[in-house]
RNA sequence: GCCCUGGUGGCGGAAUCGGUAGACGCGUUGGACUUAAAAUCCAAUUGGGUGAAUAACCCAGUGCCAGUUCAAGUCUGGCCCAGGGCACCA
């Protein structure tokens, strides 16, 4: 055995042999117990950073360790290959962004091979190929039929850098969520998925996602944004032409309904010309001219500042005949309940402001019998008790908000309603590298679905990149004439293309079944493997990805493609990877190169460091350092195993009993194997296994360093030890352990072993410390026998020296015993 | 404003049930080996205090203030701070 430690040496003849040998191929069938570990894939943007190997190492180690656990571990990777920077790049060089992609991949995959990850290959999946989304055009026009896709004219994201519209989920402080840019509002006709049919099971089904953090599920319950209220129709008393018009309103509080002074509509709403008075039309269209001009960002910037108009008629409020004028403001939001909003300045704050501000009548309708407010400084929003509320008066509000609305219902003019903040999830994009929507317009037969025989709809070669403002694929003559599959005609082809949040909510079924030339997966595969049991990526995805592929999941079990309702079973968010305490960005210049750290220590210490800091969930400060130091380590390791090679036999046998240094060492081997599993099990604690690495590492290099001879038992001991510690780390230190394997002597792979198992009686200390405290403050720690009673405890601790000292001339009140532990004595 | 997460040495972080606070590492300091350096190894390292002192001992200490308990980083109540999410959602 060599005895210096050459990381790079090891390791790319390992990586060979396990490629070679296929290693790490999963068969389908197996009569092992199955375990689906699973990374979010990357988006090949030309190199790996260290988030990917942060990432990709936790879900490495976790499959690797399910393995030895004797599990048949599905463990795949793949590409989310459809996307804006390719385009860009096109754009930019004049380059085929499918040429950019493919080149991104082949070097990210060799980064990958070089990270020693124990992928199954032959799985891997690209959502650019035509091979993968000719079925997610398939399941889009499965959605289609089923009335889960719809394309309507609406008021939309558009990210003017980007060239194209953008979900609701991809805005992020009214800016885009990929460059940042200030997104605008534009009326367009689009494509939308359904997911707001499926937002009361989206939110139950939380619940059951037990292995998922609250953090995630709180954002998505916040997302989804369930609230329960009632719908008021307000019959309008004056509206030009004596028309006979309702406003409907939602409302969480319907026991204000007494105390409306005014009601406002959004400057949107679809009838508001209708209850526009001639004298106000002016004014009216001034000012909706004015909002529909803003950006979400001047809206956002003027939250303060309520602005509004009269629309010069008037509503009666059915409950007590009061009439109340009409206004329209931006508070008012067109997109929730009915674009419509009662006002109870009084009980709510923004209608308090509002009020204020232009001098509107208030009415207080709730109070706190104890402490009554006039609401002339503020609304009191609290609990309280009807006042002013005709025959709900002294009723409590909460009871109130019951029988109010069931007086509308009973009278007609209202109804209970949940709504939901959720909107429909809008996938059209007016860009070139996605999958194209496979829908024609025929000018007779109007939208026609591509039939599925003629799938894939193929992306075509002859556009034009520079094109501004619309799809580079309108510039295709190729793609774009066709014919229409009912009438034969003329007819177009739809030239928007697919969000790639699409793509990649579906991409971890394909994984079941990634050859499947028939259909997008086979059931029994996708019935068999999924869910995952344990998927592994990054927060930034709480909502979109996750909440996508949720209704994903769900949608395709309502189409009888698949029997499980919740595609990932445990869930964990890592940390990010920050170095000087913020995120690795090229901007900030602070980005560490996953290539130099494989050059320059290998990727054994890259995985090692990167598990070894903090908490999967936890954020990773970067420090060179601690890369130095797990290189240090890991040589530690290899020296130890390569000075012992000659007394390390792969055949040991330990014959109890031994003696007493031998039994601390078996006894320190047996409880590093029972924690370790234990802080995998819990949490996938690598931070924790790696420091248990490290004391038993010391502890055996303390054992080595007091025997100048070893006899047959100290060699077999030591056998034990190095070898156990060698399996430990396997799942860590992947290429090191294989090659140590190796020369100790062992003809198959480390990574074919299963994993240790523990004596319990061997992994407790053969004796115990006792804890001495004299009125609960540690005063002695004495050696005791580990199957002391209670009592002998207790006389050992009065036997101290410290305590006689302590307890005399006092009176002893009482004295606690934990077994095995402690004993506390109280004195007065 | 609402929701979630967290707050422990110079730093990253340990600490199943309430039971030795600071595991393990990084950094720092001192030492051994060496002509020297690297590498390696050993020791010290929460703060304050008493002691000539290597000894030995005392006090305080897990964001803050209370409480429960023989015993609190851990449990209860109230507050402060940081990070993240949502936000004119009626």
């Amino acid at each position: 055995m060599k005895e210096s430690y050459f990381a790079q040496e090891i390791e790319k003849k390992w990586q060979k042999v396990w490629e070679e040998t296929g290693a790490f191929k999963t068969p389908d069938e197996s009569d092992k117990p199955k375990y689906y570990a699973l990374s979010m894939f990357p988006y090949p943007s030309g190199k790996l950073h260290m988030g990917h190997v942060r990432n990709y190492t936790i879900t490495d180690v976790i499959a690797r360790f399910k393995k030895a656990q004797g599990y048949n571990v599905l463990h795949p990777m793949g590409w989310d290959s459809f996307g804006l920077p390719a385009e860009n790049a096109a754009m930019k060089h004049g380059a085929d962004p499918e040429k950019w992609t493919v080149e991104n991949i082949a070097y990210m995959t060799k980064q990958l091979k070089m990270l020693g990850l124990s992928y199954d290959w032959d799985r891997e999946v690209t959502t650019c190929k035509p091979d993968y989304y000719k079925w997610t055009q398939w399941l889009f026009l499965q959605l289609y039929k089923k009335g889960l896709v719809y394309k309507k004219e609406a008021a939309v994201n558009w990210c003017d850098e980007c060239g194209t519209v953008l979900a609701n989920e991809q805005v992020i402080d009214g800016k885009c969520w990929r460059c940042d840019h200030e997104v605008e509002k534009k009326y367009l006709s689009q494509w939308f998925v359904k997911i707001t049919d499926y937002a009361e099971v989206l939110l139950d089904d939380l619940d059951k996602l037990t292995g998922w953090g609250d953090n995630v599920k709180t954002m998505q319950a916040n997302w989804i944004g369930k609230s329960q209220g009632a719908i008021f129709r307000f019959p309008v008393v004056d509206a030009p032409n004596s028309e006979k018009i309702d406003v409907p309103v939602y409302t969480t509080r319907p026991d204000t309904v007494h105390g409306i002074t005014y009601l406002v509509v959004a400057p949107e709403y679809k009838d508001i010309e209708k209850l526009t008075t001639s004298e106000n039309k002016e004014a009216v269209d001034a000012y909706r001219a004015n909002a529909r001009k803003m950006t979400e960002i001047e809206r956002l910037s003027t939250e303060r500042v309520k602005t509004g108009v009269p629309l010069g008629t008037h509503c009666k409020n059915p409950f007590n005949g009061e009439i109340f004028p009409l206004w329209t403001a931006d508070y008012a939001l067109v997109e929730y309940g009915t674009g419509a909003v009662m006002a109870v300045p009084t009980h709510d704050t923004r209608d308090f402001d509002f009020a204020k501000k232009y001098n509107l009548p208030m009415k207080v309708v709730i109070q706190n019998p104890e402490n009554p407010s006039d609401c002339k400084d503020a609304a009191y929003t609290e609990p309280g008790v009807l006042v002013n509320s005709g025959e709900f008066d002294g009723m409590s509000n909460e009871k109130a908000k019951k029988a109010i609305t069931e007086k509308a219902v009973k009278e007609g003019f209202g109804e209970f309603k949940t709504q939901y903040r959720l909107r429909d999830w809008l996938i059209s994009r007016q860009r070139y590298w996605g999958a194209p929507i496979p829908v024609v317009y025929c000018e007779k037969c109007g939208i026609q679905p591509v039939p599925e025989d003629q799938l894939p709809v193929l992306l075509p070669k002859d556009v034009d990149f520079s094109v501004v403002g619309k799809s580079p694929l309108l510039t295709s003559k190729t793609f774009l004439e066709t014919t229409c599959p009912c009438c034969g005609g003329k007819a177009v082809r739809e030239t928007d293309t697919m969000d790639t949040f699409i793509c990649s909510s579906w991409y971890y079924l394909r994984y079941a079944d990634a050859k499947n030339d028939k259909m997008p997966f086979a059931k029994d595969k996708v019935n068999h493997w999924l869910p995952v049991d344990q998927y592994v990526g990054g927060i930034e995805h709480a909502i979109l990805h996750l909440l996508y592929s949720r209704f994903f999941t769900k949608a395709l079990r309502d189409l009888g493609l698949l029997d499980f309702d919740e595609p990932f079973k445990n869930l964990l968010t890592q940390g990010m990877v920050l170095k000087d305490g913020s995120k690795m960005s090229k901007s900030k210049g602070n980005t560490v190169d996953p290539d130099e750290i494989f050059e320059n220590y290998g990727a054994d210490t890259a995985r090692l460091f990167i598990l070894s800091d903090s908490p999967p969930a936890r954020d990773f400060d970067w420090s060179d350092a601690g890369v130095e130091g797990c290189y240090k380590f890991l040589n530690r390791v290899w020296r130890l195993v390569a000075s012992n090679a000659d007394d390390i036999n792969l055949k040991y046998e330990l014959k109890f009993p031994l003696k007493k240094e031998n039994d601390d060492l078996v006894r320190n081997v047996h409880i590093a194997i029972k924690g370790i599993t234990n802080d995998i099990s819990n949490d996938f604690q690598f931070n924790t296994v790696i420091s248990k690495y490290r004391e038993l590492t010391n502890a055996i290099y303390e054992w080595r360093g007091k025997k100048s001879q070893l006899d047959a038992e100290d060699k077999s001991v030591m056998s034990f030890a190095i070898v156990t510690l060698l399996k430990l780390m396997s799942p860590v230190a992947v290429h090191l352990t294989e090659e140590a394997w190796h020369d100790l002597g062992a003809e198959g792979s480390i990574h074919d072993e299963p994993w240790c198992e523990w004596d319990e009686k061997l992994a407790k200390a053969s004796s115990i410390t006792l804890v001495v405290q004299v009125n609960g403050k540690v005063k002695d720690k004495i050696e005791a026998d580990e199957a002391s009673t209670e009592d002998e405890l207790k006389a050992l601790a009065m036997n101290s020296e410290k305590v006689k000292e302590l307890t005399e001339g006092k009176t002893i009140v009482k004295t606690i015993v934990v077994p095995k532990k402690l004993v506390n004595i109280v004195v007065k």
